[in-house]
DNA sequence: GCACTGACGCGGG
DNA sequence: TCCCGCGCCAGTG
């Protein structure tokens, strides 16, 4: 099981209506430190292309934005859609984390990872 | 092997 | 909260 698999694997079960940062993805992974690959690999598809994206933000809470997505507000328009608010600051298309955060603490991370690797993944 | 890149993170002020 | 600097690491040429 490679990083990219682990990835997707995590990915898939990022529950509807929420947001995840690119640190939490890697962290659930069992990977700290590794948030940049989490953004190649998503820009590159390299973790399939059925992954929602679209839940993935930084550590702000802002969207890319960086053209990653067929038109520039595909992003928002999804998450908006799931009925997370989207507010336009200085920085860009910014979700609040402390509503809309899928894991909140680093204990809840954890215990997932946990749970995945009972599963052998 | 080397240098550079990037959908990033964090601590300090 | 915001801004800044430094750290991080797989890919790529």
């Amino acid at each position: 099981m490679d990083f990219y698999q682990r990835m997707q694997q995590v990915c898939a079960r990022i529950p509807y209506g929420k947001a995840v940062t690119y640190g939490q993805i890697a962290l659930l992974c069992g990977l700290p430190n590794h948030a940049r690959q989490v953004g190649y690999a998503l820009s590159h598809d390299r973790a399939g292309k059925d992954v929602p994206a679209h839940r993935i933000v930084n550590a702000k809470g802002i969207l890319s934005g960086a053209m990653a997505f067929d038109t520039p507000d595909l992003q928002k328009t999804l998450l908006e859609k799931e009925g997370v608010a989207v507010k336009h600051t200085g920085e860009g298309w910014r979700v609040d984390l402390k509503k809309y955060g899928w894991k909140h603490t680093l204990e809840e991370a954890e215990e997932f990872y946990r749970l995945f690797q009972q599963k052998g993944i």
